[in-house]
Formats: structure tokens, C-alpha cells, sequence
DNA sequence: GTCTATACCGGGATAGAC
DNA sequence: GTCTATCCCGGTATAGAC
């Protein structure tokens, strides 16, 4: 592995682990086995190395999961394939939702135009499509914003709350991720009983 | 209101906005009105100072919501009010959520350990509640794990993903406002419909 | 490209006067 | 209790040799 990808895999974990603020350089370089001057060698500064990683994270979190839902799939597919797809991302990127909603939350403005500027569509279509299903009666009738909502919240905050859930409910490492694994079934369900007719 | 009062008032905002490491004491003394060394004379240290926030964070999350799961309530009451109430509060203290998972991400056994003291009871008796309810066959066979996650879930991530979804949906603060409110209503359906046989 | 040494500054913390 | 001045460390960034 080359120097520039080590120091990039290396620093995605720091970040993801410490947000911006608390990541250290100096980390940074030991855990890829260089010094810091090779940091500001190759990415000039903190900012600009921060910023690839964020980049980097956000449009894969667009192109690896929200434009499957601007897909032409039928809407009860879609959905499952959906969660299970995003839920397995999370379970091999644990701390990326914790990660880029705190930085999202603190340099909004900034972030949100990298959002943007990596999705080609936002999930319109998909609105569209929940909006077909209703006047179907396929489905209750729900502002497709909600069910949107309901989904990713669904999928999501379980991996960024693990440390309160597993207090909560008293889990090891080992039966929270067999926890993670069942929710690709359960919000599937969860949310398909909560808006059939 | 006094020094020590409003120093707290003040920390809180800073800290809720940035975090520990984004947090700038410099700041905190500027917006109370003080100067550094009158922090420092409180609360001897920013980790101490931070120390206060958090804890009674925790404490009041678990007080004025996930107590009120213990009570003696009927179950769809029960589910009804916590939601309403829960929301209601995140409402008036947006930055809440984001903060503390953010926080107690990165400080896990040190936060976790206070989270826990506060808590004289974790919801023990609601799941107990929900398996019960199951038996009587009042609603459907899920594990207990997984509803109280979606109930959690469905209530605290909108708030945090703000800056995402409000872009997602092209929502201006007072509808994303708006929207929140009607979660009140919409979470508790979605839950209900979601375990219902 | 990679290293060592160092400059530079921001920010937490303290001393001491009032 | 509150202030000004200052210390001092850690952390980013750069200079310059190899």
C-alpha cells in the first residue's frame, strides 16, 4: 500500500473515531508508521486532509446507498434491498453515522454544499414513488417525508447510540452485532406493517 | 442570575454546539460576560467543567424520559405519552442528542459509568411490559430489544440528521419544525401499526 | 519522498493585585 | 469574586538536510 492510501486509510479511522477536533497529526502519522512533516507533504494541512476523508464519506454514502432509491425497482423491493444493503454498510463502518452527523452539525453550511455537490439527485423519485403507492392504496397515507425519515432513522441510530443500547439492555459486542444483523429483517417489516393499509 | 449559574447556562450552549474538543473556553467566558480566569476559579478545569454538563445531561435524559418507562401504565399510554413528551423535549433542546452521542462515543467507560449512575432503573419493566403484551398476543412476536430501539430511534434521529434531511426534503427550519411536530403523532402510529398483529 | 529539528501560535491554567 | 498578565504545553506547520 502505498504512502498517500496508508495515510488516508489511517487517517479516515482517527477522524471517524475522534471527530476533527479531537484527532491528533501526530496520531495520525504514528499509526501509519510516518512522521507528521509526510503529513503536511502530501495533504498540506489538517483541513485539506480532513477534507478528503469527509468528501470521500459523504458521496459514498450517496452513491453506495441513497441513489439505489432513485432506482426504477418496485417500491416493496426496493425497500427491502434498501435496508439490508445500507444496514451491512453500517455494520462495516460502525462509527461513519456518528461521525458525519457531529461534523455535519458543526460546520453545516460547508458540508452541506460537499453533500450536494456529490448527488447528482436527491431522493425525489423515491418521493414520487411513495406517492404513487398511496393513491394506489397501496399504503396509508403518510408524507412520504415521514416514511423517508422512519427509514434511515430505522437503520441508523442503532449503530450510533450502540454505547447506550448496550448499557440499556445489558448486550455484549458480540449480541449487539447479532442485534444489527436481525434489523436488516426488522426494519423491513417494521416499516412495511407501519404504513400497509 | 449569578456567575456560577450563568457560567453553566453558558457552557452548556458552547458545548452542545462544538463538543469537548470544539469547545473554546475563551468563548464560554466572552458569551457569560466573564474572563477566563473566573471560569477556572468555578470550575477548576474545562474537564470538570464539562463534567457538570454532561452528567446532569444524562441524569435529566434519564429523569424526565426513560424513567417514565418503568411507571405503571397502561402499554399503548404508555408508548403514546413517552413519545409526545420525549419529542416535546428534543424540541426545545435540538443539540441535545447529537451532543451526547457524540460524546459518549469518544469517552464510552468514563460517560457510560455516569449514564449508569444515574439511572436507578434501566427499562427492565418495559420490556417485561412488552413481553406481555406479546404473550396476550396483543402485538406481534419481535424481540423487546428491537421495539425500544425503533421507538428511540424514530424520536432522536431526525433531530440530529437536521442538516441531511432538511436537505434531502428541501425543508426551511420552520417546516422542518413543523414536521417534528407532527412526529409526535407519526412515530406513534408508525410504532403501534408496526407491532399490532 | 522521507527524515529531524524547530518555529509558531492557540488555548488551558495559574499568579497575584485589587 | 473579579480582574490583568503571564506561563507553558501541545499541536499544526515549515525549514532544510539527506
Amino acid at each position: 500500500m502505498g504512502t498517500e492510501e496508508k495515510i488516508l486509510t489511517t487517517a479516515r479511522f482517527i477522524f471517524h473515531r475522534s471527530g476533527f477536533h479531537g484527532a491528533r497529526m501526530q496520531e495520525i502519522a504514528d499509526k501509519a508508521g510516518i512522521n507528521k512533516a509526510l503529513l503536511h507533504y502530501y495533504f498540506r494541512s489538517k483541513d485539506k486532509l480532513f477534507h478528503e476523508i469527509i468528501k470521500n464519506d459523504l458521496s459514498g454514502l450517496i452513491a453506495n446507498n441513497l441513489n439505489y432509491l432513485e432506482g426504477d425497482v418496485p417500491f416493496e423491493k426496493k425497500l427491502k434491498t434498501f435496508i439490508a444493503n445500507y444496514i451491512q454498510n453500517l455494520i462495516e463502518n460502525p462509527h461513519l453515522p456518528a461521525f458525519v452527523i457531529h461534523e455535519i452539525n458543526h460546520n453545516t453550511e460547508r458540508l452541506v454544499e460537499i453533500f450536494k455537490s456529490s448527488a447528482k439527485t436527491l431522493p425525489s423519485k423515491f418521493i414520487e414513488q411513495i406517492k404513487k403507492e398511496i393513491k394506489l392504496g397501496n399504503i396509508k397515507k403518510i408524507k412520504p417525508e415521514h416514511i423517508l425519515m422512519n427509514i434511515i432513522s430505522l437503520s441508523v441510530f442503532p449503530f450510533m447510540a450502540k454505547p447506550i443500547f448496550s448499557t440499556m439492555l445489558d448486550l455484549d459486542d458480540k449480541a449487539y452485532t447479532k442485534i444489527m444483523i436481525e434489523r436488516k429483517h426488522i426494519v423491513f417489516e417494521s416499516i412495511l406493517n407501519g404504513i400497509r393499509q
